[in-house]
DNA sequence: GCTGGAAGTTACAGACCGGTAACACCCTAG
DNA sequence: CTAGGGTGTTACCGGTCTGTAACTTCCAGC
């Protein structure tokens, strides 16, 4: 039986679940290892036999949330097979959804934010997984038969960066609110040219 | 005579624009108190004599970046006084230029990314400044004589806000490239309703 | 020249950070 | 039963952080 928040999993995947939920709730510089292992209900020589530094641990649970974001774009598949137009559509509501229940922004941006050494490891990891995200939608725009799909898909791309980070600054009533509309009007206006 | 970076005003003038330069670079967390007053050819008694804390220091440099961002619009009306849509058109390759020459993204934004507690006193500050920001773009809109004012600022807002932060994770080159044609072709479907 | 306030200096408190060493424990595979 | 690897525990290192105390130095206004 599972006990609440940490599971009785082995110690690793606990570290990086709870690694990944942490950082996201208070940011990467906000939370020590210490905080991390006590939460995942083991301590820190377990942290580091299983990472060989924080900024490890930070570079893998970036990997593991952009793992869940690609899982999320399968689904959109597996609920609209072959209409490419229609998971587009489902990640328009997607993105509604995370503005309106999640105040923390994306935490690959926010990795972006905090970690500004030029040369931090994690930061060519942000850049392959960002690009990684913006060539998906590019190709769902594409395969959805819309013309200018790179300007589409780069456009979207800039509305969806924005809401996050709008949302953590004037709340989720602000300009992020007429996310939905800017999108679908967007596709509309693409659609027709 | 002014030596270098450090001009030899005022110490809490010092203080302030070394500060801002600082948490800009490197961010909030990413900056202690004793590496500013350094930089700013001071030291930490004179700081904590003119600010009660970093997080008033930070709040003070908040309001100092805005300050100057509103001074930007102030030329904008210089340059074009009375013409809006001049301005609006000057606000847009503004941005630009920013995105091209800066990597480090808005500081409002980039704090309220660091600083996560959802009672820091600089979380109220960020929110007004940003609803500010807002209600002068809107203004704007409206003042060139566009319908929709409020849903193009908007639009325009998560935009730019979106431009900020993709050039943060994947660089000038990636979607923020795009800005200005994103921004001309809204503002001209706009102004076209 | 004197005085008073602003600024500089040194040292320190107390907390937290990432990371490591040494050792005890437990549980499973043989 | 035993061996060994994964795990837990405690203590520690050296460094950094915000913030303060006590004292000295400087300089402008009178």
């Amino acid at each position: 039986m599972t006990d609440g928040v940490a599971e009785r999993s082995r110690p690793r995947d606990r570290i990086l679940e709870t690694a990944q939920d942490m950082f996201h709730k208070h940011g990467i510089k906000g939370v020590g290892v210490d905080a991390i292992t006590e939460a995942a209900g083991t301590n820190k020589m377990t942290l580091y036999r299983h990472f060989e530094s924080k900024d490890e641990l930070i570079i893998e649970c970036l990997r593991a949330t952009a793992a869940k974001g690609a899982a999320v774009w399968d689904e959109f598949e597996a609920q609209h097979p072959g209409d490419k137009l229609a998971q587009l559509h489902a990640w328009v509501r997607k993105v509604a959804d995370m503005l309106a229940s999640d105040s923390r922004g994306c935490d690959m941006a926010n990795a972006a934010v905090e970690l500004t050494e030029t040369d931090h490891p994690a930061r060519r990891v942000i850049k392959e997984l960002k690009q990684a995200q913006r060539d998906r939608l590019v190709a769902l725009c594409r395969d959805a038969g819309i013309g200018q799909a790179e300007l589409l898909a780069d456009t979207l791309s800039l509305l969806f960066e924005g809401a996050r980070v709008s949302v953590q600054t004037v709340g989720s009533e602000g300009p992020s609110a007429q996310f939905v509309r800017m999108a679908e009007s967007l596709i509309a206006s693409f659609r027709a040219r």
